[in-house]
DNA sequence: ATAACAAATGTTATTCTATAACATAACATC
DNA sequence: GATGTTATGTTATAGAATAACATTTGTTAT
């Protein structure tokens, strides 16, 4: 049985923020934020946690719409490229990006317990990485880095896996 | 078809010492590595380039040995408890530890080109997280670090991929 | 308008990655 | 050697991603 998201029916205001902010962007650019693109995000942005693609190919068919892997997948590559969304490589999930605009790989605390995703965007850590691969002389594509523990709230309860 | 890995007849200088190692570390420990986690430790070795899970099973199966997934996925289950592997998530893929004993995340610079992966162990990198997880009452489990890129000897060519 | 082209989506099938569940074998301890 | 534990064998399935091709939609030029 796959996750069940916690979609609620209208999306919140950080979303209605992030689409009017991909709208934006997307005008911009001359990026064409279709329908279809525009609701992956908005279901993307509806979930307190980060979504899996056929989280995401669910709740679009719940919508009536006809899908299969491909469509989400390709809607996914869109935002993905637009720089809307991330994917979380450890989880292989989708999560809004709360920065878009400026392309970024970004760095991601992800919650073990309750799943919920912090994004930080520490210009040290970007530095530091920099430095070391200068130093090696490695060219950088794309850096991952997410770090999975125990959010604050959840550390106040009593834990859950030992 | 599955990636053609560049597994010699015997493995070089550094999977010996990396099995030796491992011999070591899990007597100490009383792990028990048998055969078959040795076996797939050593093919790991014997790669010049992270394996996959499968690659790893067809050449168990070249061996003339018996397997199906679970097979290969269990030793390599008990390879990452004992420290002497790493899973890259950015690739699905798993390459030997280059400091065993100390268990740790490990930083991967991964070369897109060639596909060979460089660990590094920059300790201001882990304090510099930790810092930043301290300051966010965030407990850390694991980290992951993974920087996609193009290594020192693939820049000397021309580029394959744009 | 409409023909021609490009971009986006629909559709079917397949590949790759990982685990569940249960059976058997090997090993240790008493 | 009986017992309990650990490891492996085996079958089936779940989960993630892409290939290949058809159709639709949008854009541009005539
Ligand atoms: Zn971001
Ligand atoms: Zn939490
Ligand atoms: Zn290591
Ligand atoms: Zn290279």
């Amino acid at each position: 049985m796959r996750q069940a998201a916690d979609l609620s029916c209208s999306p919140s205001i950080d979303a209605q923020q992030a689409l009017a902010r991909a709208e934006t962007l997307c005008q911009q650019r001359g990026a064409r934020l279709t329908d279809l693109r525009r609701r992956v995000l908005e279901i993307i942005w509806s979930s307190a946690t980060p979504l899996g693609a056929y989280t995401i190919l669910d709740v679009l068919r719940d919508d009536g719409r006809q899908g299969a892997p491909p469509t989400v997948y390709r809607a996914l590559d869109f935002l993905l490229a637009q720089g809307l969304i991330h994917r979380l490589a450890s989880l292989n999930v989708f999560t809004g990006c709360r920065r878009p605009g400026s392309h970024h790989s970004g760095q991601f605390l992800i919650c073990r317990d309750c799943g919920r995703v912090s994004e930080l965007s520490n210009p040290v850590i970007d530095e530091l990485l920099r430095a070391e691969t200068d130093a090696r002389g490695f060219e950088v594509l794309a850096r991952i880095v997410e770090i999975l523990g125990r959010c604050p709230d959840c550390l106040k309860e009593p834990t859950r896996h030992g």
